[in-house]
DNA sequence: GTCTATACGGCGATAGAC
DNA sequence: GTCTATCGCCGTATAGAC
């Protein structure tokens, strides 16, 4: 944007270029050259400030991995604190992991849009989806499961496993932004209206889980 | 496996070897020089067969998706006339979905094993979740959603979409077999076990589906 | 340290000869 | 149906400008 590069405005540039390309083509679909083009930097840039491709993308998926582990968590201390002593409920629960990401400002930004759509795209793919993962979100994702088994008290491991499964591959097709749901919907349903899903996925993940009581 | 190739066999190896490859690495992470390898033929024979590299993917995922939805439609239809003229209940309903997919013996045959983690990869991707899932799999989707507006009258035509979009969502996931819940779960819950997966995620999606009467 | 220009070895899809 | 050739683009190393 601005005709005087400050320190490391390079750096940040390639990031955000490489974020918007992996989030569309997937790691294999992009070229250190596409994303060197659509930064406005030389070629060898990215390999100078991130080393090889497979680097780069991990300082990619890393960068924001953080701060949306800690909106989370932060929305979780909340929730349960509120209610103490007594557990929370499972509403509040899934809230506080749905909401502080999907209903935010931030929403709308392109860069935080990408980032999602890599995310959703980390999340299923058959080669990374288990390591990358697991490797920057599970700590956070073990403390809402602590949670939900405090307020669904009783309820088996398994059962709870998987119901975290159902939450995530919804969330994470949400991320993705398909426009399936569009053309299924005739237009009724966006698949970029985050917002708007957030409310209806909650409800549905919310009576997911509460049926695990009566099992 | 025999030593004696039979007419089109060299066009079904390509195709397998398509499919495994495709699912584990997505589109641009495979060669057509990888596919003529592991198909034992030579590099110039897909190109032969199926015109340039997109035209083969496409054959891939078309392969097996009339006969995916074809076990769909039928167990819905059973479950419609065996209820009729009340309507069948949610929880029916979403077996008919994913049972004749996850349970049936073909879960343990290495194609459609990767297969399945095909359709999770298009599904969730940015690029071609919309187009290609909407293309092949659209039409039995929607006898799908007229039955649950069936079972569900009054329930918003927007609440199903956003129902069928986490239903999806959870499925595509456990298509991908990343391998994710095994960690996290410490190896209780296993990717690999669809058989398994399933009456976890028919028990949560139909909670989901029937909390919308309450909205 | 930050960045650009250039070069290299290798592999990509696929067209055309056979 | 098969094989080979072609041409372009790939990731990355390096040399040196600022």
């Amino acid at each position: 944007m601005s005709e005087i590069s400050s320190r490391g405005e390079k750096r940040t540039q390639i990031l955000d270029a490489a974020e918007a390309l992996f989030s569309r083509h997937g790691y294999d679909g992009v070229t250190l050259r596409a994303i060197a083009k659509l930064a406005n930097v030389d070629v060898a840039l990215a390999n100078y400030h991130f080393g090889p491709k497979r680097d780069l993308f991990d300082a990619v998926f890393l960068r924001r991995a953080e701060i949306l582990n800690q909106w989370r968590l932060e929305a979780l201390e909340k929730v349960i604190s509120e209610s103490a002593p007594a557990p929370p409920e499972i509403c509040a629960i899934i809230r506080a992991y749905f909401e502080p990401i999907l209903k935010g400002p931030h929403v709308h930004e392109e860069g935080w849009k990408n980032y999602y759509a890599l995310v959703g795209y980390v999340n299923s793919s058959h080669e990374w989806g288990g390591k990358l993962m697991s490797q920057f979100f599970d700590p956070a994702i073990r403390r809402f499961l602590e949670a939900l088994e405090m307020a669904l008290p009783g309820v088996s491991d398994e059962d709870l496993y998987w119901g975290y499964h159902c939450l995530s591959g919804a969330l994470t097709l949400t991320f993705a932004q398909t426009g399936r749901i569009d053309h299924l919907s005739n237009g009724l349903c966006r698949s970029d209206d985050l917002a708007g899903a957030c409310s209806h996925i909650v409800a549905f993940v919310t009576a997911g889980f509460e049926q695990l009581r009566d099992r």
